[in-house]
DNA sequence: TTGTAGGCGTTATCAA
DNA sequence: TTGATAACGCCTACAA
């Protein structure tokens, strides 16, 4: 590390002691006249000093540190939040540390520890699939670190959560393709371990019952994630001569892999069948005919979970431990047969 | 912050002085009997005691921070690259902090400042294409800060450079098409103030004059980045009447915008026009004809880039200041006519 | 083999 | 309004 500029270098050349020079850097102190702190600030940035933040972090007791913990970054989705919140965060001087766990819950846990290592002010996590460490969370909690979840949460860990109203976007998804004409639809779900592919079943299930359609239980599949699990979902069904009119998937890359299947078979999109996605992805408009799909405010997402964490360091009184978040149904060519511009 | 368990803590419990304790933890000393410090490593286990990095960043002279800065986070060749770079430092004790330019040479320098005031042990830059910090950039690096560039890189910068094979591959992409028997080429090129962009124009002009093509100016354009970039840049060229029968893109964006407007005019791919990106992203295999593209190993990119930085901090003299990077060549429907699996 | 004490750069308390 | 000093938790000569 190249030398840097202390305090005591800079109390040296102004010929003032360091517990003055100390005090010109911290707005909270008043004891200090406004022309000393000026003389003092104008030499510091002349000689580029700049506060030595471990020495602080040592003193104070936190450490300015905040842990973000995702559980994958195939989708656009978690890197979007995932800046838009190490952003705000900067903002309030706080270092972020960002950890994939890979859908490991092993792997998890020994971010969660790694971070823990770091002393990490705040935690926020979006746990893996089959994560067995809500109780490992819960003692953390417990003993005093601020955590927020989103997106994958689990009612298991005692901490607030952001998550998206899946329930009733499935609800308007599903119901755009109804409104389209769709009769008999499939939903293609996510693992069921996902709490919020379980909302998303619901809300496909709520829509069709709400519209009278009759549905058995072969039309709502456990497809997967990627593109491939949507390939092999829908070759799946069509094997068993289940041909819909429309499907609802719980993910893009899901929609493209079904989109893909039917394509080979000749089947028409829109015109046979209509398509639509989840948590809306660039993939949308690359695909042909392009993919409608839900848009969720990634951006706001991440602000929001990083101001939570925030208050909770402050200590402030917490309003509500779940937070929905709304999203925009954006209508393409895959649901009605409309090229839209 | 919660309160930690310290090195006095430890000591206490178990009747040593600090010191011993401090010992114990720091591999090269041998002046301590294996016994105790087994005994210390166990109650220091069963405690949860973790040495407080801070007291020890702030003894040490570094700080084990290591700072990021690329330019975007569009492609997702970005995010790869990083999350590889991250991992490698964490495994070696080193903190990551990433920030992105967003494009703007202004901001570039803020996060430069930021990385400086947090007082990292190295930096990885991937310059902004209108960067105008270099001169900056070599004052840090004459202080005797360790810096390595990526990607997006300058000559003006006095640091190593990992940069990927772009004329050669570029020459690879072009070739490629040629002997689908495309004759009459266009390339869509980035922004002429990147020097990658650069490199794969020079490929693209050596591959048609090694097989003796002609070709006007007008066929190598600054189309831009995005997909709508590749739009308006095929757009033009169809009003000027210029219709090639092959595309060599500098970007999967760049193609896929391109593919686009040519569908929209009922030209057929790869029939009548062949097609090839270059820096691979999901997008190729969701666009269709599926792309054929150049991938770049952005894991291994990731991992040499915190390797060669950590060689630096480390204080081991360079082997050479520029590494050159090979990727693959993926041939796919759009460049060749056949459906490839 | 173990213990002691000074110091890393900062902030906070109290005295001047 | 300014200055002196004791911490924060750790490492490391050096002494025991």
């Amino acid at each position: 590390m190249k030398e840097y500029i202390t305090i005591k270098d800079l109390a040296g050349k102004l010929g003032l002691s360091i517990g003055t020079v100390s005090k010109a850097f911290n707005p909270n102190y008043s004891d200090i006249s406004v022309s000393t702190r000026n003389r003092i600030l104008k030499t510091a940035r002349e000689l580029g000093y700049v506060p030595n933040p471990f020495a602080r972090k040592l003193l104070k007791k936190q450490t300015l540190n905040i842990g973000i913990i995702v559980p994958e970054f195939l989708h656009s989705y978690f890197s979007e939040v995932i800046f838009s919140a190490q952003e705000a965060f900067l903002q309030q001087g706080y270092q972020t540390l960002i950890m994939s766990s890979n859908e490991d819950s092993d792997l998890e846990m020994e971010n969660i520890k790694t971070l823990m290592n770091h002393m990490v002010d705040g935690l926020i996590i979006s746990v893996t699939k089959t994560s067995k460490n809500h109780e490992f969370l819960n003692n953390i909690i417990q003993s005093g670190l601020p955590v927020v979840q989103f997106n994958r949460v689990s009612d298991l860990v005692d901490a607030p959560k952001v998550i998206f109203n899946d329930y009733k976007w499935a609800v308007f998804a599903t119901e755009h393709l109804i409104e389209q004409g769709c009769r008999n639809l499939v939903h293609l779900g996510l693992s069921k371990h996902i709490p919020l592919g379980k909302q998303r079943i619901l809300g496909f299930r709520k829509a069709m019952d709400k519209h009278q359609l009759p549905y058995s239980e072969d039309q709502i599949v456990e497809a997967g994630i990627t593109i491939a699990d949507g390939e092999a979902a829908m070759t799946r069904l069509l094997d068993r001569g289940i041909i819909p009119d429309g499907i609802m998937a719980a993910g893009d890359p899901l929609a493209i892999g079904a989109m893909k299947i039917l394509k080979r078979h000749d089947i028409h999109i829109p015109s046979q069948v209509k398509v639509i996605g989840f948590t809306e992805s660039a993939l949308a408009k690359v695909v042909e005919p392009e993919l409608s799909s839900i848009s969720q405010p990634t951006s706001k997402i991440g602000k929001l979970i990083s101001q939570i964490l925030l208050d909770q360091i402050a200590g402030k009184p917490m309003e509500k431990s779940v937070h929905l978040i709304d999203g925009k149904l954006n209508i393409r060519e895959s649901s009605t047969g409309l090229p839209i511009q």
